[in-house]
DNA sequence: TGACCCATGTAAGGGGTTACATGATTTG
DNA sequence: CAAATCATGTAACCCCTTACATGGGTCA
């Protein structure tokens, strides 16, 4: 899909390893593209012989040495090119839902207790975005103004939390009947 | 992940071809679970040698041949098994979220065009979810009980997509700007 | 006449997860 | 003293998509 496409959107506007890569999926983009250290740096491996991305390597003394990976012209290109190019819609595969949809097998504490661990995990996730949210709203209007796309992202991810957690209050209504 | 269980759960409540299946997760799991046709015709013959299905040829004058799938007392048991352990909660990779959240080298037009394409797409959904719902309302109040948990996976659906174009709203007004 | 429905598959390749592998430093 | 962080990878496997393959019947 687009991991490609994240990791050149990511380096072109910072330079760095497979690991602050890494890390910055699992801050920024964490909560819509998700992708493993493995994955990452299987990625770059392909991008560099693809001729996307070139990289310096930094000795480091107490810390494993790095590869500072940025875009080549070629990677540039690329990443215009597909910035221009429609993306497929996203396609749904839930299995939360799969689960329900079958529910009549099995028993209403078993769906109860199932919709109870993931209601802890969508309110654990939306409090975040909240927080990052209140702290975007502390900067500067100049930093907001560039920031704006990025934004936009973060209100998905709000808007979508909120949502299921509506959803969860109507199935929880309908489990207790 | 759980096209195997979401084909068991359609076999346990109604055996069926490879076809069948197909289109019964183009209708009725559509908005939740996508798969295509080589996807199940693989998955069920997999099933078949795990001894979870078991077939019967079913020769057809004017049409091809069918299989007609439904599950063991082995595959019954999977089901439940599966059922009662706890499913992960989804991960989401949105490419268009990619692409927003690195538009600041695109040109405006540009996001709004793709935001244009996916609204078209994300209406009609939510169009189509509406009138299965209606069709839900006008049901019997047995046919209604027996279907409610599939329901409530419908209402994630119609959910999902009102918050997804309460979303696109936010965007919208935003690129004017 | 061309598009869509019925009906079933194989093969190649891409994308992702899980397990394995190593090893020092920092934090609680 | 244990867990987390820093730092990079290989290998096996599973899941999914795309392309290819076949061929009659129905409908506009």
């Amino acid at each position: 899909m687009s991991l490609k496409h994240a990791i050149l959107i990511l380096l072109e506007s910072e330079p760095g390893s497979g690991y602050d890569l890494f890390k910055r999926f699992k801050e920024g983009l964490g909560y819509f593209w998700n992708a493993k250290h493995q994955q990452v740096y299987l990625e770059l491996k392909k991008l560099n012989e693809a001729g996307w991305l070139e990289f310096e390597e930094h000795a480091q003394e107490t810390r494993p040495d790095k590869k500072i990976y940025r875009l080549t012209p070629a990677g540039h290109t690329e990443l215009l090119r597909w910035l221009g190019e429609p993306v497929q819609p996203n396609k749904i595969n839930d299995a939360l839902l799969v689960k329900l949809f079958g529910g009549a097998h099995t028993s209403l504490d078993n769906l109860r207790a199932e919709m109870d661990r993931h209601l802890a995990v969508h309110r654990k996730t939306l409090d975040s975005l909240l927080s990052i949210e209140r702290d975007y709203q502390t900067l500067s209007a100049e930093r907001r103004q560039a920031l704006r796309l990025p934004y936009l992202t973060l209100r998905r991810g709000i808007l979508g939390e909120q949502a299921w957690l509506a959803w969860a209050e109507e199935v929880a209504a309908e489990l207790e009947r």
